[in-house]
DNA sequence: TTACTAATTCCACAATGCGGAATTAGTAAA
DNA sequence: TTTACTAATTCCGCATTGTGGAATTAGTAA
């Protein structure tokens, strides 16, 4: 057994799994749901009400969790979902077409990247790493999220934009500018990454879409000496935009 | 030692809360969270990710939570019907204003925050929100509880407060501070959040009422560089007005 | 390339968790 | 109320399992 796995964490976190699935769990249910021994059951369950997350009722009503648990998933977000669902998509993408996949949530005043194939890719230049963050305004995930966000979020963001100071975000000031940028992507449905960005790359973005709104961007990543903007945005907006489809539906 | 609880799993539950805090957690980030051994930190670690609840993102970026982590707490139903109760409102006003939102009930002499909508906003500072504590007199929540409360109630609260020694209560000491606290907030209807609190945001505040009596409290938590409080509460509050009604009608 | 820092693995030790057996507490029937 | 029964809980000796300091390795910045 090569697995320098736990066994008390596993079984512990099985208890609390198990104690989700009724509103009150006597010993007897949790001894079915998860094949414990009702003695290592009891153990756990006095560990859990130590610590807090669950709660004796009586001898014949058995246990329940308390409010404590929701901090075990509260700071999961929604976002977060997302990016789970996406995953499978964007590695199948890279797979068939080769080049590198990206998705990115809102997080403040800027995107961050929340997962790419780069790893899977033989065409990957730049290191889209995960965690960094992104502009909204001149690149391309970051254009395709705000062009499909709700004119409350497009109005904070702009608001929050205008006072970061950033040469990213100068375009934030420029009414027209950012009128025009809303009015074309929104019309073409895909965003293309600004001309200042790296010069050896380009990124085309669109957006996966909830009830009409942004929630995420997914990009494709080109090499400029390998594919035109054009040609690029011929052959695989419409894959994209599949992708970001299949991945809205998961959720 | 009286207690025959289990260390391992204590601490792993430890590890999955700080692994909530973050979007993506280093194990620096844990060992200074959770002061236990990183090599203990890895050992715990490694079982999460066996049994699907974190995932390893890279030496750097460090760790992630996975959505089964949805599972330890998906299934938990508060005892208390008004909090029950208000979820879907609260998420539905995240839902179309973005701003989050939290409810909380009275919790001795201090409030405690029961649900957010921290995770379903993208202009949310921190991850999480339940459970914190949060002071009567200088909270937007604490302080529309208190102004709605009964005169029996609050006779009470300013006895106990007086006694805590905390600096976040000291204006229960101040008669004319308190008298015009209650006068301001019962003729506005609303509250908003003392200027000692974080700088970065402020909340606004209204009281869930039954028979004239605050049960609880909503509030609304904005951004100071997006947005005033001024134009905050003329845009709100009447929103936040609404659905502390939808939810006392419900109990 | 080098130096540095932080992450990860290793390993010997004993504390910690294990679970079958014994006990106790509720519950239902007489 | 008593009795019988079932299910929850506690006990306890054993060895497995988890522990954490030290060594190693892998990224990162200079």
């Amino acid at each position: 057994m090569p697995e320098r796995t736990i066994e008390s964490l596993t079984r512990g976190l099985a208890v609390v799994e198990a104690l989700n699935r009724r509103v009150y769990t006597t010993l007897a249910d949790l001894h079915e749901d998860t094949g414990l021994p009702k003695s290592t059951l009891v153990r756990l369950l006095d560990t859990l009400i130590a610590a807090g997350y669950a709660r004796r009722i009586s001898r014949s009503a058995g246990y329940c969790l308390t409010d404590r648990v929701t901090l075990l998933a509260g700071g999961f977000q929604s976002s977060d979902q997302i990016v789970e669902a996406s995953r499978p998509h964007l590695r199948a993408v890279t797979r068939d077409h080769k080049w590198p996949l990206a998705i990115a949530t809102l997080d403040g005043d800027a995107m961050q990247a929340r997962y790419s194939t780069l790893s899977h890719s033989p065409f990957a230049l730049d290191r889209i790493y995960i965690g960094r963050r992104i502009p909204l305004l001149i690149s391309a995930m970051g254009r395709a999220y705000f062009a499909f966000s709700s004119e409350e979020t497009r109005a904070l963001l702009l608001a929050t934009l205008q006072g970061t100071g950033r040469e990213a975000d100068r375009a934030a000031r420029d009414e027209k500018y950012i009128t025009r940028l809303i009015e074309t992507v929104r019309k073409e449905g895909y965003a293309i990454s600004g001309p200042i960005q790296d010069d050896r790359a380009f990124g085309l973005a669109v957006p996966v879409l909830k009830d009409g709104e942004a929630q995420a961007a997914i990009t494709m990543r080109f090499i400029r000496s390998a594919i035109t903007p054009a040609d690029a945005a011929q052959q695989f907006i419409p894959t994209l935009q599949e992708t970001a489809k299949a991945i809205a539906a998961e959720i």
